[in-house]
RNA sequence: GCCCAGAUGGCGGAAUUGGUAGACGCGCUAGACUCAAAAUCUUGUUUCGGCAACGGAGUGCAGGUUCGAUUCCUGUUCUGGGCACCA
């Protein structure tokens, strides 16, 4: 009886799937366990062997979890909305619905030949109309939402209505723009059109004009985190500022949330310091500076408002409104040139060179509030209109950047820090005693900050402030294969659908171009966009995150066609226990989510405001490449050990045609038309090939597709080789060689309950201490090693286990059945299988977790290195019930030890017990 | 430039409240079985010296603390990731 993996693969996932072996219930006196996985996008490239590392890792979770007695959620789905179909579209003239079918079937082949126990009665799909009816749902939540930073949360507009009608907005002020004031008599005479267009100025999904990334080869805006470098992440096409009507998120709102909810997650360090970044905190504060010889005033944003008395400049954005009204007339045409000039450029140009120092003096001086000096006022590119005030005051001996500017255009530097500063470089020390600082002076730094701001808020002229970095989110796509927008425009101003008229089905078309403005695909179809005369829909679509951001939720109740999940499911299926996905989503993806969760949360949706207790972040696969070194001019190929003889060029070449590092020369020549007339210069009779590692990718030919690997080897070998690897958290090359070892050992489990010839040969006898002791410290370390995804040590143990079973010739069901279980989450179908040959009539899915018996493993004694001057010199079995002087008695006496004493009194001896002994000469 | 993480055999990696460095696997080595191959089993495998016993060196590099450091501290180099005119 042999391992055949292949039919015992095959019917136990026949017999899982018609007995609903995964089917999850959300009526279960069971405690919960949510296990989720970053749900895919599904390419039209299919899985290579580094998609499926997370996913093993949460399906080994969630089935360990099950055998220890929770009702485990572990669903899937497809983020099945994004830019490839529609490209692919654009190309193709396929539709991106038709296309995605397709990928998704690919997919679930793919991920069915794994195993994983995925309850697919729950799968979800981002673009199917009964998923997204609920996208445009939550959406128009947050357009019927604002934020009362009074009660720092989200409440229905309702509620910012009924205020303004009382009072105005004198207690609330206006978050997109922080001039607007009224009174609620001004309120009541606004016409609907000046109503709802301050409402707007209010919600949590609102329109704006702005600049945004736009991106002309793409035909799309792009969020910030889709710019790389100035380029478009995908395909990198570039970028420029373009203003259009955009739909945002006010994420903004809720960025000290975001903040400090990161302290009740468990996330990793790196992880959560991302997310800080992106959020930027900063803490400072906001001075009026007011201008020589005009009544403009200039609002500058400090961090660091300690050093006021160093300031020798003061930049202000080149989109900065007081630029027309302070610019002196002898400096206007200068200043004309240069904003033009910092018009032509594109972000990517002022992010590529950021050595080049521009800038452009505007003829105005602004005046120091506190020592009344006189300081020039610059315009520069460096400073951004859209962060603090769009204006900042410059002190060059404390800020590299400032000092770079000011030697460069001779602006003298006024030193605040004494020694500190050695007039070569700014020094930004925040641990100096100010000097040449007025009241300041021999003050230390940190307690200025304070001082100074006291003094300006007692002097009406700074106050305390926090800013962001985080910009608000842009929400629109100009594509077709996204959400539609659930809005109508009236006169221009929009308006909501009607709940019952959800979901707005995204229509059919025959092109994707886009619209002439530049607008979606979806403009071109006029009789769907001109709902009547006057009212037209909204033509762009949602971003990719829309759909991700919610969907764990709808996992928990994936059929509610009255809800986008019911209360009582997500309450008791409650937050993510553990969320497994890439790094590449740490910033958008999860913000997003966070900020869904807690928007819902607010208006009294769910019952938490986080949505994922743990994350933990899986390692990239890398590529490991094979090459082949053609002599330059010929279709000679020599063998790497031999190639510096020749002039070569090295090649990639399909790793699945080489065995470790040798060729298979005669696939080689069928691989490509031109190489059909290989000849090869061989070492030792093998062609080996030259090792590369990069990125995992099919222009490199070293993607290794599961499917072969799960044919060759089974399932069950590929889960656990996955896991053997190395930590999941850890990026790590793939080597598709390794496998063989872990496939030995599952055929050499195999062995210890059948033979070739005499089938079973499991027995009843009981278990020798020796077995049991082996059998519960595997217990154990399995145990610990699977609830805390240290899954290679896990193997590792399996490994050592049946290592010693086989020297001792264990074949006893007592020891060999609780190591199935232990194995079940790691090699499902192999468990099972050897689970109903010994004779069990229930599944080992839901087999009771064997318990760790320490009165097994305990020892008597212990071998205990001994070492003499820390060096271990040899090993003595000593009892370990015996006190410290006997132990020392018998140390010393050994042979070994008084050989390097040489006749010397030891000075010292120390012993820890249960671990080693060290004699000190 | 700033922030974070890491660096251990030919390779993936194991071991850190400071206590036998290199578990487990791959690869390689020698052997058994076989006409042969596959499969399986056995042997060795950090490195240097030595037939061996044994001894020297050894966890990126240089120091330090300690009876004892892969683990803690200081400095430094390199690699990976993130951020980048953010005031």
């Amino acid at each position: 009886m042999e391992y055949n993996f292949r039919a015992i693969e095959k019917k136990w996932q026949q017999q899982w799937k018609e007995s609903h072996a995964y089917k999850v219930s959300n009526d279960s006196p069971k405690p919960k366990c949510y296990v989720l996985d970053m749900f895919p996008y599904p390419s039209g490239a299919g899985l290579h062997v580094g998609h499926p590392l997370g996913y093993i890792a949460t399906d080994i979770y969630s089935r360990y979890k099950r055998l220890k007695g929770f009702n485990v959620l572990h669903p899937m789905g497809y983020d099945a909305f994004g830019l490839p179909a529609e490209q692919y579209a654009l190309e193709t003239g396929q539709h991106p619905a038709v296309t995605t079918t397709q990928n998704i079937k690919a997919f679930r082949e793919q991920l069915d030949n794994i195993g994983f126990c995925y309850d697919w009665d729950r799968e979800v799909n981002t673009s199917d109309p009964s998923y997204y009816k609920w996208t445009q749902w939550i959406f128009l939540q947050l357009f019927e939402s604002w934020y009362n930073r009074i009660n720092a949360k989200a409440e229905p507009i309702s509620t910012l209505t009924a205020i303004f009608e009382q009072e105005g907005n004198s207690r609330h002020a206006c978050p997109g723009d922080r001039q607007r004031t009224f009174t609620a008599a001004e309120w009541k005479n606004y016409s609907e059109k000046e109503q709802r267009e301050v409402l707007m100025q209010y919600r949590l999904a609102f329109l704006d004009y702005a600049e945004v990334n736009w991106c002309a080869a793409l035909g799309t805006v792009l969020a910030n985190d889709e710019v790389i470098n100035g380029v478009s992440e995908r395909g990198g096409f570039p970028v420029v500022k373009k203003k259009m009507r955009q739909w945002f998120l006010r994420i903004t709102e809720y960025a000290d949330r975001l903040l400090t909810g990161l302290e009740t997650v468990n996330f990793s360090d790196a992880m959560k310091e991302m997310q800080r970044n992106w959020i930027g905190k900063s803490q400072g504060a906001e001075v009026t500076f007011s201008v020589k010889g005009s009544d403009h005033t200039i609002e500058v944003y400090t961090t660091r408002p300690d050093t006021i008395f160093g300031v020798d400049f003061v930049v202000i954005a080149p989109e900065h409104e007081l630029i027309q009204q302070i610019t002196s007339a002898e400096q206007k045409a200068e200043i004309e040139k240069y904003l033009e000039y910092v018009q032509s450029r594109s972000e990517r140009e002022r992010m590529a060179d950021v050595k080049q120092i521009t800038g452009c003096f505007t003829g105005a001086y602004a005046i120091n509030p506190l020592n009344g000096h006189e300081i020039p006022v610059w315009t520069a590119e460096y400073v951004l209109a859209g962060y603090g005030t769009g204006a900042v005051m410059a002190v060059p001996c404390g800020d590299q950047r400032d000092f770079s500017f000011a030697r460069h255009f001779n602006i003298p530097i006024t030193n605040i820090i004494g020694d500190a500063f050695n007039g070569e470089e700014a020094n930004p020390t925040k641990d100096a005693k100010l000097q040449n600082s007025g009241f300041l002076d021999g003050m230390d730094m940190k307690p200025a900050m304070d001082a100074v701001i006291d003094k300006l808020e007692e002097m009406k002229i700074g106050k305390r402030q926090i800013n962001f970095k985080m910009r608000d989110a842009g929400f629109s796509r100009q594509r077709y294969w996204g959400e539609p927008f659930p809005i109508v425009f009236k006169d221009g101003i929009a308006y909501p659908l009607d709940e019952k008229d959800l979901p707005l089905e995204l229509p059919h078309v025959d092109q994707y171009k886009p619209g002439e403005e530049g607008e979606g695909p979806l403009a071109n179809i006029t009789d769907w966009v001109n709902v009547a005369p006057d009212v037209k829909r909204e033509t762009n679509t949602m971003p990719g995150y829309a759909g991700s951001s919610w969907y764990f939720l709808r996992y928990m109740d994936p059929h509610n066609s009255t809800t986008f999940a019911d209360r009582k499911a997500t309450d008791y299926w409650n937050q993510v226990d553990v969320y497994v996905g890439g790094t590449e989503h740490a910033v958008g993806h999860l913000l997003y989510s966070r900020m869904w969760t807690k928007a819902l949360y607010d208006l009294g949706h769910i019952g938490f405001d986080e949505p994922f207790k743990s994350l933990i972040n899986q390692g990239m696969i890398g590529g490991s490449s094979r090459l082949v070194y053609r002599i330059r001019g010929t279709q000679q190929f020599v063998s790497h050990g031999l190639k510096d003889q020749y002039e070569t060029d090295p090649l990639h070449v399909d790793v699945n045609i080489v065995d470790g590092l040798e060729l298979d020369m005669e696939a080689f020549k069928k691989w490509k038309a031109d190489y059909a007339e290989a000849t090869f210069i061989l070492e030792d009779g093998k062609y080996i090939c030259g090792v590369l590692l990069e990125k995992m990718s099919k222009r490199l030919f070293n993607t290794v597709n599961p499917n072969d690997l799960v044919n060759k080897f089974g399932a069950d070998t590929f889960r656990m080789y996955e896991m053997f690897l190395g930590p999941v958290e850890q990026s790590k090359p793939w080597d598709t060689k390794g496998i063989e070892g872990v496939h030995r050992f599952l055929k050499k489990l195999w062995r210890l309950f059948a033979d070739e010839n005499k089938g079973l040969i499991v027995t009843n006898d009981a278990a020798t201490p020796e077995e049991l002791k082996i059998l519960h410290k595997t217990i154990n370390k399995i145990d610990g090693d699977t609830s805390s995804f240290s899954y290679n040590t896990a193997v590792s143990q399996f490994m050592i286990c049946v290592n010693e079973l086989a020297t001792m010739k264990c074949n006893k069901r007592a020891v060999l059945e609780p190591v199935l279980i232990l194995l079940t989450p790691y090699a499902p179908h192999f468990a099972e299988e050897l689970w109903h040959l010994l004779g069990n009539t229930t599944s080992i899915l839901d087999a009771a977790y064997p318990v760790y018996d320490e009165s097994f493993t305990k020892e008597s004694t212990f071998n205990y290195p001994i070492a003499v001057n820390g060096k271990t010199r040899t090993e003595m079995g000593l009892p370990l019930d015996a006190d410290n002087s006997a132990l020392e008695k018998e140390v010393l006496a050994s042979e070994v030890v008084q050989k390097w004493l040489d006749g010397k009194q030891p000075k010292k001896v120390i012993i820890v017990k249960g671990r080693m002994i060290n004699v000190v000469i």
